[in-house]
DNA sequence: CTCGCTTACTTACAGGCTTTAAGTATTTGC
DNA sequence: GCAAATACTTAAAGCCTGTAAGTAAGCGAG
């Protein structure tokens, strides 16, 4: 009975490349526990329970992300800054559908705030540097990029865009000229 | 053994309604079944499997969806369409968080086609009439309009919006100004 | 009206997942 | 080298999905 050294984090990474595999809902601990191994009850000694490792690889995702969109924004501004950015966020999505859709789940406001909720908040802040605007314009304008970023990208994996011939890659680069032109732009208050 | 008089599209229903209380990640045939009064082996008689029902419920709240878009939109053009069909679009999303949840799902292409996915297309196509956008730029422009509604909806009723003071509603209806705008000086192809 | 067919629903069961409890083995640290 | 802490095991309860086979209710035809 030798130990098999699993461990917390040792579990949310696999689980989170098991979730790029097979897709995030179908993530189990009993699935877990065969790929090390190991009885699922073995798991929870590591872990909580099943929402808790959730929460763990949410949480390790929205890390990984910032750190590929911080890479992507460094030494950058203005337009530049927000391709850069939205780029990042498209990719990481696309290469990491499970990681992607675990970001999703409802975190309690302790553990976003501890986690890299907060700065992926900041860098959004960061990239409207470039464009001059001030409270509350810059606030919705940091919804909307986020909104927008986000609603492309659960769209186009949910295969929303593929029943129309336009490329999409295309359509997600007009879209970013989009975003810029209605920064620089930004609708003064009625 | 009086019969329940259970019928698919009951159990939609039924499931639609459930998913709206509990959310929908936690309907389950047994849990219908209970609801009905009714054994859970009975549904089999009704529904394929639980994906089936599923998919029931997301074609149910496409539909709905549709009529309440459809409605919004008779009489107007320009803003005043994209507003109403935006605001029907997120009012449905807020009243009927599980059915809503239900539209997220995958889709194999036949069945969108033949159900609602296709009026909702034809619908933001109809909004753009006032923006006098010619191909590709409408298809990119519906795709971002899109995206930013489900962006949007989705951040927020995930709490995504919550942890800043300023108004979730005012957000919103700037970001439809923001929207307005970018329609307008739609930008140039590079 | 009743016979017989179709349909709705039942019980029974197999198999999977989650989670707790209690026990056994292994490692660590003094 | 031994005690305490930790990793893992089996066992079991509870819930879910889905299939198979049986029973009862309704319906149409004679």
């Amino acid at each position: 009975m030798a130990r098999a050294g699993v461990t917390a984090e040792r579990l949310t990474r696999a689980a989170a490349d098991l979730a790029d595999e097979i897709g995030f809902q179908n993530v189990t601990v009993s699935a877990l526990a065969r790929g090390f191994g190991v009885r699922p009850a073995a798991l929870y000694s590591h872990i909580e329970d099943a929402q808790d490792l959730r929460v763990r690889v949410a949480v390790l995702a929205l890390a990984e992300l910032a750190d590929r969109a911080a890479a992507a924004l460094a030494g950058r501004a203005g337009k530049d800054a927000l391709v850069a950015f939205a780029n990042a966020y498209r990719d990481y999505a696309k290469a990491h559908p499970g990681r992607y859709a675990a970001m999703q789940i409802e975190l309690d406001s302790e553990r976003l705030a501890t986690s890299a909720g907060r700065r992926h908040a900041e860098m959004t802040r960061a990239i409207l540097r470039g464009y001059e605007l001030s409270e509350p314009d810059q606030t919705d304008a940091v919804r909307m990029m986020h909104s927008t970023f986000h609603g492309y990208v659960t769209l186009e994996t949910a295969g929303g865009f593929s029943r129309h011939p336009r490329d999409v890659e295309a359509s997600w680069s007009r879209t970013l000229d989009a975003l810029d032109t209605v920064l620089r732009n930004w609708p003064p208050a009625a």
